[in-house]
RNA sequence: GGGCGCGUAGCUCAGCUGGUUAGAGCGCUGCCUUCACACGGCAGAGGCCAGGGGUUCGAGUCCCUUCGCGCCCACCA
């Protein structure tokens, strides 16, 4: 039964169908199905903290073309949705959202409640860490809303009955559960070791989480006093460093400094022996040729503390002050204790720029800087949100353990990237790691460590031998849960324990979305038809941390990859190529602004013409040519359906009829192909430039045929459903409201649970169908149509003679489409001629009557 | 410093393994209110394919090189 409206259109479609699909549980997950059967794809959540950006509907409309493809294709589609709430940004906003901070050492308080109404100005209220987590709690599912709500208008064919969080128990428990097997294996370990540190935030940072900035800064010419009392000048730009000095170095081939190795040198104002040692990391190019190795002013300093054994002396503090120090007692000798003391209490207390800034003024009164500081602009590390350069500080840290570099590259190797090219950013970072992963971060909402630590009768805590949590009491909060065998009156006790004050780094779970989402060992069913997963989406920019961290615990817990195909999609820059964003200025309307005014089909439109990999520029003018092609398909179907059906049993039979539908099983073939290559814009693009032309030339050309009576009409009635039927399911992952709402006119189901087209089918009901028909036919009506345009008359305008000149062949074939070229030329007499190029005259006939 | 990607009409982009006069849409110009569509339709103008070498019968397409843009990585004292 055909129901046609009389005036289609694409308004109020998005509403209409999202509450049918939700209703009839269209994209519903079948955990019945074989694990051959299933299509699993490990959703990105996205980070809740965040504003909504145009950039997340790009990317997630690409994730959705895929599984809408493979749903059609006969693939069981498990496409979860999850909430980042997890980590410092959504602490952070929480914070400025709520105008509260925390303060551990406060009790919870049961009477809390949020501030109705936030003053940006005033001082943060001070909350207990419980009172926060609560209130994170509260706000997070405010911020998880207004996705759900943009990605169900948007389309997004997601099971939401299979959503998930980074902070939620489920997720929770796995991340703790996965941590203690990495603990039991002996990957994951607690170590005293540097650390990355954010003075601001106060917490430790992940190599992942970093970023260089540009920052001014300046050469400092020390002047140490060599083995033999002679001057030994030394380049460095953090000269407050000067008192954490434990050795200078040099190049091992450098010849000025050979002689002096293995002997000490003396530093200025402290007074302190130091070693002269040889490294290859020394650049003999760089500054005087010999630089002084500090506790810890970078990550080099890191790497020869620690391949040359030296000692620690740390002077900078969490919060990026300089602690007090005692000149003279154990590993702060000093030839002349008073003297460095003298000096070292001008600094202790003050910012490393502070400090700075005092310690150049002392060694300029003791004569101690040669010359003036030479300003440059340097690399300085960030962490990524950070105001302030990172530090470095000694503490102890969870870390784990990576897999060797090999085993890391062949896992890269071995998986499918989309576009391959993103393999080498993999690469790059494996072949860039240091050093272990510190998963520890000094914060307060966050997965807890399922761990606390022994008091010993002094009371001493002993942060080496931690107390792990039962498998079975997952998930577990170490500040209000007890360790086995101890009760609550022991915490902070001697002889009792004491709980890890610390959350995980927020990828030490994400890392684990495909655990999550196909509930590892809490849903062994599940987990059987979905892991490993198929495909994991996601933007280049994380491959160092999302993708490359999932790899590495998927290695360690199963042996085997997370997913099949990693599909890396860029990003959104403006017509500038410059990322969008609020600061840049550049930042379009929001998602839901978009969708609200060009419609959710012509949103995704606009998104799906971004290649796999490609940075896109945002342009709302393609969301228009989505809106009119999505209108342009209601119209069309319309027209095609208003002819009736085709009488029982009707053969397509005339050869243009024929010629269509073998065009029609080449673009089938070849949408197909690319949708099976990831490269959903390649198949979107063909399949709208033969719907065009589709339209213009093939509908126009058997118009007058189809309104008629007789065999030729049935022939056109019925390549016109088949092949409408074809182009609306190869639109469907593109357009899924106007093709539902087009496909619901005459069609039982969704068209988005039927199969995706295939190309024998066509290709039986074309028989010996030739292409070239619709083609040389398609022409000769362009020809006609330049003339009557040039001539500027009407499209109705008669024609009293076309003469078409050509070759036999394409002769041959415009003879097959004679009558309807006719018809739709208003042509009163064609004629063909045989010539060696293609060429068409055209006698216009008397203007019609107006009328 | 190492690497990846991009540079095709005013704009946004196709052009897959090299093959006839380089494509689409938008924008622009002109025409047409035709019985699916004015949220239309038809037609037109517009390009030394970033520059320079090379391979080839033939290069937007392959090789070398230069320039510009974006990004990733790096042990920047």
């Amino acid at each position: 039964m055909t129901t046609l409206p009389d005036k289609p259109t694409i308004d109020g479609l998005e509403a209409k169908w999202r509450a049918r699909w939700e209703a009839d549980g269209t994209y519903r997950f079948d955990r019945t199905k074989r694990r051959d059967e299933v299509f699993s794809i490990d959703t990105p959540p996205p980070t809740v903290s965040g504003n909504l950006h145009p950039g997340h509907v790009f990317s997630y409309t690409h994730t959705d073309l895929v599984a809408r493809y493979q749903r059609m294709r006969g693939k069981e589609v498990f496409y979860p949705m999850g909430w980042d709430d997890n980590g410092l940004n959504v602490e952070r906003r929480v914070q400025l959202l709520t105008g509260t901070i925390v303060d551990p050492t406060l009790p919870y308080d049961p009477d809390f409640t949020r501030p109705e109404k936030v003053d940006k100005k005033a001082r943060p209220v001070p909350i207990s860490r419980p009172n926060f987590i609560e209130l994170c709690e509260e706000v997070v599912p405010e911020f998880e809303a207004a996705y759900h709500d943009l990605w169900a208008t948007l389309g997004l064919s997601v099971d939401w009955e299979h959503t998930y969080t980074t902070i939620g128990p489920k997720a929770t428990r796995t991340s703790q559960r996965a941590f203690l097997r990495l603990v039991r294996d002996g990957l994951a370990f607690r170590a005293e070791s540097p650390t990355l540190w954010d003075v601001d935030m106060r917490t430790a940072v992940a190599q992942a989480e970093l970023t260089d900035k540009e920052l001014p800064g300046a050469y400092h010419k020390l002047r140490f006093t060599g083995p033999g009392g002679e001057a030994l000048l030394i380049d460095t730009t953090r000269p407050e460093l000067l008192p954490a000095c434990v050795a200078v170095v040099a190049h091992p081939d450098d010849e000025r400094y050979q002689p002096l190795f293995g002997k000490t040198a003396t530093t200025p104002l402290f007074k302190v022996e130091v070693p002269i040692v040889a490294h290859e990391l020394a650049d003999p190019e760089k500054g005087t040729g010999i630089a002084m190795i500090c506790t810890f002013g970078d990550t080099t300093d890191v790497t020869w503390w620690r391949e040359l054994s030296l000692p620690v002396r740390a002077i900078v503090q969490r919060d990026g002050r300089l602690r007090p120090v005692t000149w003279g007692d154990e590993g702060w000798e000093s030839t002349d204790p008073a003297a460095a003391q003298a000096a070292y209490d001008e600094l202790a207390g003050k910012t490393v720029k502070q400090a700075q800034a005092r310690i150049v003024e002392l060694l300029a009164e003791a004569g101690a800087m040669e010359g003036e500081p030479r300003p440059i602009t340097h690399a300085v590390k960030f962490w990524e949100n950070g105001t302030r350069p990172l530090e470095i500080v000694t503490s102890q840290q969870w870390f784990i353990k990576y897999p060797p570099k090999d085993v890391l590259l062949a896992r890269g190797k071995e998986l499918q990237w989309w576009p391959d090219f993103m393999r080498v950013r993999y690469e790059n970072w494996v072949n860039g790691l240091m050093g272990d992963w510190n998963i520890t971060r000094q914060r307060f909402f966050g997965v807890p460590f399922p761990v606390w630590y022994p008091i010993d009768e002094d009371g001493v805590v002993d942060h080496l031998s931690p107390i792990l949590a039962d498998e079975a009491s997952l998930p577990v909060d170490p500040t209000t849960d007890v360790p086995p065998g101890y009760d609550e009156s022991q915490r902070n006790q001697p002889g009792g324990f004491a709980a890890d004050p610390d959350v995980m780094d927020t990828w030490a779970t994400s890392s684990l979305t495909p655990q999550i989402v196909c509930g590892w060992e809490d849903d062994p069913d599940l987990f059987e038809c979905t892991f490993p997963m198929d495909m994991r989406p996601q933007a280049h920019e994380i491959i160092r941390t999302w993708l490359f961290s999932t790899v590495v615990r998927s290695h360690y817990l199963h042996d085997t990859l997370p997913w099949r195909n990693a599909a890396i999609s860029g990003f959104i820059v403006d017509p500038d190529r410059k990322k969008l964003s609020k600061s840049a200025g550049n930042m379009p309307d929001d998602p839901v602004t978009l969708i609200a005014r060009h419609g959710a089909d012509a949103v995704r439109y606009w998104s799906a013409n971004g290649r796999p990999g490609m940075d896109m520029t945002f342009d709302e003018g393609q969301m228009k040519i989505g809106r009119r092609l999505a209108i342009k398909l209601l119209n069309a179907s319309k027209f095609a359906l208003g002819l009736g059906e085709p009488a029982a049993g009707a053969g397509i039979s005339v050869p243009i009829d024929r010629s269509m539908l073998v065009r029609l099983a080449d673009l089938v073939d070849e949408a197909t192909r690319a949708f099976d290559g990831f490269d959903y814009a390649r198949a979107l693009e063909r399949t709208e430039a033969h719907f065009w032309s589709f339209c213009d030339d093939y509908l126009e050309l058997v118009k007058n045929r189809a309104y008629s009576e007789g065999p030729g009409a049935e022939s056109a009635k019925a390549a016109l459903r088949l092949a409408l039927e074809t182009l609306l399911k190869l639109f469907a992952p593109f357009l899924p409201y106007v093709t539902e709402e087009v496909w619901s006119w005459w069609q039982e189901g969704s068209i988005h649970r039927s199969s995706w087209p295939e190309a024998a089918p066509l290709r039986d009901a074309a028989g010996a169908g030739d292409p070239e028909v619709l083609n040389v036919a398609a022409e000769v009506l362009g020809e006609i149509r330049r003339a009557k345009s040039e001539a500027k008359r009407s499209m109705r305008t008669p024609v009293a003679t076309v003469v078409v000149r050509d070759a036999a062949a394409r002769l041959a074939a415009l003879e097959q489409a004679l009558d309807d070229v006719r018809s739709a030329g208003v042509v009163d007499e064609l004629t063909v001629a045989e010539a060696d190029g293609f060429a068409v005259e055209v006698t216009l006939g008397d203007e019609p009557p107006k009328g």
